[in-house]
DNA sequence: CTGAAAGCGCTTACAG
DNA sequence: CTGAAAGCGCTTACAG
């Protein structure tokens, strides 16, 4: 019952080198110890036979335990993102545990660079084997990125990328056509006066990723040559007040104001804002599919969604290690999620 | 190192139950051959201990191939819809296969009940122990069910559901909400007369998908009480000049219709049409991710895609059985697809 | 009805 | 620099 599925193992190997399957498995996993001699001789045949070795067998033979660190954002009351990655993440481990796979969640506070530093310190004291990194604060992620190069652990990013950096790989959003995007969606529930209002809400003043989204965001218009007004603000701090105070006031400088773009997922929070003024006419776009986005969406406060599978980018980012670590497979640089787009009327079925 | 990850395996069994793990692995697998009273001890301690069975060391040792068939319609020089699940279905072979299962695909003709029947015989002449079924023909459909529940092989459904049958799962759209999705994006596109018309373009007489769809985009408008002229047509022919001509004359019957839906993938026909007739002005959505499709998106003669993520069907859909064959876990019984809406801004990062 | 033993394809000490 | 042997947690004939 031999058909073309024949695989040959290290036993064939050895047997053709005319060695004991230990040098063939010192060769494979480029252990010291053998002659150059050897070495090539076996490394000709695995070629030539085009060896596969079988994880199965020998992740069920080596009883080490591969590490994984996780450093992401906590989950905090302000805003429950970071429980989709986290979840996505814990998928993965459920699935790969039997490997011989264990998972180390490091979590820093966004409001507190600090935080991230101290956590990363305690990372490397680990010694784990690679790390799923979610690169909040640029600066202080570089540091980290530079100590594990030197230590040969890959780094996978996730929901932003820092550029030019020697990292494994990016799992995320392409955030210029995701503004892009919200543009398009924008233009459907615009009438007359073609007045639009960008928000950004945010404490980070380091955290540049809404900017791609702006960027894109106001290309659209460009590209287009639609004639639109775009006032901007920065909403400096999280808390309702802030956000009623500001947006109080634009409004009432711009009252003709037809609908509003949020860079980032709090958008629940001029939802709100919007609900308490009456101001039901203003059409609002933001991200991320969290619980108080989704509610705002389901009672038509807020007019589409635009999420990037965060519970999928915890996932694939988790695996992206699995691959090179375990399966030595090669992965791609940079992998963009898609850019979803959520109404009333799909959340239902939405997955993260 | 022993932390509370001590799993216990057959071999502890054995020792507590003072038998063989022989004994223990006919117990394991309800294979016959042990009195009623080692099985009840055995059984006992397989629940005391919580015994999670090594999937890693059973595929291993045993050297059994698991076969799997796929049976879904042919791709054709029509349509490369099926491309996707296909692919979808390849992948998850190639995830797996290091565990000894294998995929046997057959392929019918959508135009050709009798292809469907021929290829559901040969399946079951071939003894497979799962299958993955595109229920495009009901009756047809319900037989192979049958014959399946008999011999005791997990029957998987995509793409569509034959509700009321005894299979192991659905994984595919929720067509009612779908459609209903399809009403509110033509909304936006919508002017001043509120005419609109709803395409079906098939041959296939049995397929009542599209009613499920069509039900869907006008319970959109009732709930919403929009004063909305549904014009409708069945178009029988899948040719061009089918498409064409009847097309032509609807528009001549109605020539202020605003927007066009298209129940199923055949949307691009429409749009060949609509830009040979140089209406522009009308609004066009339809289904499926194809390449024709999205060179009209692209173009700007498609508005929108409604998708259901095809390949992940695939997918899914033979996980599903792995699921169920080799780890023995539940799996749901529906499994509803997101409903993903498809611009020509973010169409350059869909997954299907 | 039950068990001893070999084997799946690897890895890991240990010995030389 | 290299090999013989035991073992990972199961399954599979085979023998009784």
């Amino acid at each position: 019952m031999k058909d073309e599925n024949t695989h040959y193992g290290v036993k064939e190997i050895a047997r053709r080198a005319n060695v004991s399957i230990a040098t063939v498995d010192r060769v494979i996993h480029n252990r010291p110890g053998v002659s150059e001699k050897t070495k090539k001789k076996i490394n000709d045949i695995i070629i030539e036979l085009d060896y596969q070795p079988n994880v199965l067998a020998s992740r069920l033979a080596s009883r080490k335990i591969i590490s994984l660190a996780v450093l992401i954002p906590r989950v905090s009351e302000e805003t429950d993102f970071w429980e989709a990655p986290l979840r996505g993440v814990m998928r993965a481990e459920s699935e790969i545990k039997k490997y011989g796979i264990q998972v180390l969640p490091f979590f820093f506070d966004l409001n507190d660079k600090h935080s991230f530093t101290e956590q990363a310190e305690l990372i490397l004291k680990k010694e784990v084997q690679g790390i799923l990194l979610a690169p909040s604060f640029i600066e202080e992620s570089r540091q980290l990125i530079t100590a594990c190069q030197k230590l040969k652990i890959p780094v996978v990013f996730i929901d932003s990328n820092v550029p030019e950096q020697d990292n494994l790989c990016y799992i995320g959003p392409h955030l210029f056509q995701s503004g892009y995007v919200g543009a398009k969606l924008l233009t459907y529930r615009l009438k007359e006066n073609h007045k639009v209002l960008v928000v950004n809400i945010s404490k980070e003043k380091d955290n540049y990723s809404y900017l791609q989204i702006e960027d894109g965001f106001r290309s659209y218009f460009k590209d287009h040559s639609q004639p639109c007004e775009i006032i901007r603000i920065d909403i400096k701090d999280t808390d309702k007040l802030s956000v009623t105070k500001d947006l109080t006031r634009v409004l009432f400088e711009h009252p003709d104001i037809e609908a509003i773009f949020v860079t980032n997922s709090r958008v629940f929070s001029v939802a709100s804002f919007l609900e308490n003024a009456g101001r039901k006419d203003i059409s609002l776009i933001g991200y991320d599919f969290l619980k108080e986005n989704i509610r705002f969406l389901k009672e038509g406060m807020i007019d589409f969604l635009i999420c990037h599978k965060p519970e999928e980018q915890g996932f694939r980012g988790l695996m992206a290690l699995y691959q090179t670590l375990v399966l030595g497979s090669p992965v791609e640089k940079v992998h963009f999620m898609p850019i979803d787009i959520i109404t009333k009327e799909n959340q239902a079925f939405y997955q993260n």
